[in-house]
DNA sequence: ATGAAAGCGCTAACAC
DNA sequence: GTGTTAGCGCTTTCAT
């Protein structure tokens, strides 16, 4: 019969050591772990502790050791495969050496990253997983270095920024796809990406705030340039944010005077996208256009065909972002060190072989 | 060149006061936004605060005032695509009432769980929702209650204990399913599902420990019963963990004497599984075996043929398990309230009509 | 309108 | 071994 719902005030340390008559240090020696106690005692506190459902505040625990045992994490889109397989390696590693992970998300957004942040901080976790919005604002991130919290950026860094960053070859990976499209016969390809596009046309890829989708598209170019194609940037498409403007861009992309006959997608919504519009334009893959996408997204292997990709071993990334901040957090002076994870091609069928 | 990466002391209260020249409540009042504080003074403070780069310590806050602004959910497995969007819709929900969300993985382990709940208790939760693991142990969720955090259980429900639940309508979903399935003609139909199995075959629906799988159960089997089928327990399957695990469900199924027609997956991690089995045996959908499968995941729209579904409107869903927990932490006495909402049957093109 | 001081539940020196 | 006591950074009476 007592089930009260009112917010009861909780068991706290003094009461477990008035109930098991020993002073409150005594007590709080053997529900914190620490100290020494002898075994008779230590066993009639934990009664005590047992009979009053006691649960230590972790709040009070915090606040005295300046410890959470939390790990904040700011990624940019939880409903996106990447992230959610990111999330899970953090949190493998995380769990691992005993620390809790507080996820929140930024949308891709400025301004909502930089007050996740701020609350973060707040909450005082012991380090922070940050996927960076945009590359070319630091200023938060530079405050969290000054509050002195350990920092890994993860899929984008920021060079100017003094902090660990996890991130994928991005550079590599596209110049791997790019080639291998190349090698194939293609001579006409696009790269189409869901990052807010400027104004008008891409001008300047050194303008491309995110760093990962920068250097992809840095590769992609550097290719083309190489095999002597023109225009490379006029095949870079950004913008493709959901699935009428992915609609657009395949459209004004398709209805071009000489029109890609291969599609590069920046990540796996991306790619779902574009598969939906090339669908929807009753174009057939790879016999009308040819794609590729990043991530080795669920869908990508149960279409007809199966969709060539690069795998990204997200879920690598996310655990090695993990143990490094961990590891930061455990001993603090550290060299500051960028990992880049290999990926690879992963071959299947949505590619056709052309021009032979 | 101050960017030392120790963990500095951080800028307390005390810190901006004395830098304002006033009084630690003065600066607690303004910095805190509560209390009446005088124009100039406010200023004064805000400016020395912005100077130092104060920020408030939500553990000390929390400390104080006994609510932390933060919500946990502990969820079955944050991979799933059912979860993500389960808690997209949470956060969004506790956003918009100025909660936070951390969020714990039980990997549908019920000794994770616990010690999930426990741990977020600890830190003091305003509120949890939580995803149980099993519905026939609810001690701990019980010890919840006691410690007077409300508590919201969602996907699925525990008759026993009085909380609010937000689930699908589990079973009238499946007799929708199935009796279309039983419409379009088929007379063998199987329902896979990703639970545990016990060991040998299922004996008793009753003693299936996740209610959403249950009640799902309970209507396919009612609705095979109703059409006169015969050994409707026959044709569950459990089991279907991983790929392996699935392969071999699937084949033992279909190399049955009376083989099914059609299959009825459990969740979208089940039904992609079952894609892939039934594409690796070269079989066809729907001419060799129809299948449906429970939630609108993306690859179900992308395959050939598209997968007729069971609409789960997850992301609703959670909104709601959010805005209820959220009105039960900010106005405590309110009555239990079990929420179903409602699914729909999405027809693609996974089931074929046979025997006219 | 402002200041002084107590207290949240815990850990951590420091005594005994 | 065990007890005493002083904080952690904030909010919150209670005076002034």
């Amino acid at each position: 019969m007592e089930d009260s719902a009112a917010p009861k005030r909780s068991v706290t340390v003094a009461d477990v050591a008035k109930a098991a008559r020993v002073s409150k240090a005594t007590a709080a020696r053997v529900l914190g772990g620490y100290g020494v106690v002898s075994d008779k005692i230590r066993d009639e506190v934990m009664a005590a502790a047992a009979a009053l459902e006691y649960r230590p505040n972790e709040l009070a625990r915090s606040m005295s050791t300046g410890r959470s045992g939390i790990i904040g994490v700011v990624v940019g889109d939880i409903e996106n495969a990447f992230f959610s397989l990111a999330v899970r390696g953090i949190t493998d590693a995380a769990r691992l050496a005993g620390f809790n992970v507080i996820i929140a998300n930024s949308g891709e957004e400025l301004g909502a990253e930089k007050s996740a942040v701020d609350l973060l901080i707040g909450k005082r976790v012991d380090g922070l997983i940050v996927t960076p919005a945009r590359c070319d604002s630091m200023e938060h991130l530079q405050q969290v270095r000054r509050a002195g919290v350990p920092l890994v950026l993860f899929d984008r860094s920021i060079p100017e920024l003094d902090a660990d960053a996890v991130t994928g070859d991005d550079r590599d990976a596209a110049i791997t796809a790019t080639r291998y499209l190349i090698g194939q016969g293609h001579r006409r390809l696009a790269y189409v990406s869901a990052m807010e596009a400027e104004d008008g046309g891409l001008t300047d890829i050194g303008r491309i705030s995110n760093s990962a989708v920068r250097e992809r598209v840095e590769g992609f170019v550097s290719v083309l340039t190489e095999a002597g194609l023109p225009n490379p940037l006029h095949y870079v498409r950004l913008g493709a944010t959901d699935q009428r403007q992915t609609d657009g861009v395949i459209k004004s992309l398709l209805q071009d005077a000489s029109s890609p006959t291969a599609l590069l997608a920046s990540d796996s919504l991306v790619g779902l996208r574009i598969f939906k519009s090339l669908q929807s334009l009753g174009l057939s893959i790879p016999n009308d256009v040819s794609m590729i996408s990043f991530l080795d997204a669920d869908w990508t292997s149960v279409t007809v065909p199966p969709i060539t990709i690069v795998d990204q071993r997200v879920y690598e990334m996310g655990k090695l972002a993990g143990e490094r901040l961990v590891a930061r957090i455990e001993r603090a002076p550290l060299a500051v060190e960028r990992l880049q994870v290999a990926t690879r091609l992963v071959i299947r069928g949505s590619v056709a072989t052309i021009g032979r």
